[in-house]
DNA sequence: ATCATTCTTGATTAACTTACTCATATTAGA
DNA sequence: TCTAATATGAGTAAGTTAATCAAGAATGAT
């Protein structure tokens, strides 16, 4: 049940691309030190997002990085499964990105208990971070 | 967050116990088979369940192994954490397992952002796997 | 007592994942 | 064209997962 440090920077990047969105960009060195991340694996985690459509960027002088999109529109669900994955606990109970369990001995998928609760679990962990935008994410808390 | 088949075994294992509880006890490859779960790997399972307290077990002719336990008081969060330690995406918001997170640029870190949503996951996920019982996984659905 | 059966313990391992690092492009502005 | 920045891909060390193996110890049956 962990969270990569792949996702935690990632999620601790986009904070500081909202907190000066709008405003200007940030180079990759400005958010590495501002968050204390490794400046050369935090460069893949931003292609990455950004590969994602979630921002852009420009090379040479005056370069760097900015949201492509409102931090409103982003949610943290969204960011933890480009980099980290599905958020499901198992497989066979992801909506985004399912696949069956070979070796369950449950014929009937939906008589198994396993798939049962866990099925519960990855609900209550997408309705906080589906519904978690970035705005609330930098303000501390969650609107509505 | 993911579950591993260690838990996933582990969970399984109990389920078949829960099924024979106060009736038999089951071998091995009794699990083993109706599960379909590795022999070997399978045996490690249960002897961490068991140092944990939560099963015995008896050797040689007629041996296996039973829940110590009254299945109604056993919950999947305290097999879990057996298995696959702490529930919570990360350490900082672990309430069972704390662990400071040493590069966080957050001085007070209740100010910061990640130890502030993850912490309403890990109480989420805490709040469905701390109240299932092995009764509620066996019988498929959560009692209350 | 002895033997087969079953759990017990500890060591070992192959494959995979995580969290990086490095070298080498490529692009943009001065 | 020189320099500052991103882009891309390959490589890697350490750790975790999911087992496997071998040898030991307890139990019940004969």
């Amino acid at each position: 049940m962990k969270l990569s440090k792949k996702s935690e920077y990632g999620l601790r990047a986009l904070l500081e691309l909202t907190l000066v969105h709008g405003k200007s960009t940030l180079q990759r060195h400005q958010i590495a030190t501002r968050q204390h991340i490794p400046i050369e694996f935090l460069e893949q985690i931003l292609l990455a997002l950004k590969r994602a459509g979630i921002l852009s960027s420009r090379r040479g002088m005056k370069g760097g990085y900015t949201l492509i999109k409102s931090p409103g529109e982003i949610t943290l669900g969204q960011v933890i499964r480009i980099l980290d994955g599905p958020l499901a606990p198992i497989g066979c109970v992801s909506k985004t990105a399912y696949q069956k369990c070979g070796d369950c001995p449950y014929a009937d998928h939906a008589q198994c208990p396993v798939q049962h609760v866990m099925g519960s679990v990855r609900d209550a962990i997408a309705d906080i971070l589906d519904h978690y935008t970035l705005n609330d994410f930098a303000s501390g808390h969650r609107k509505e």
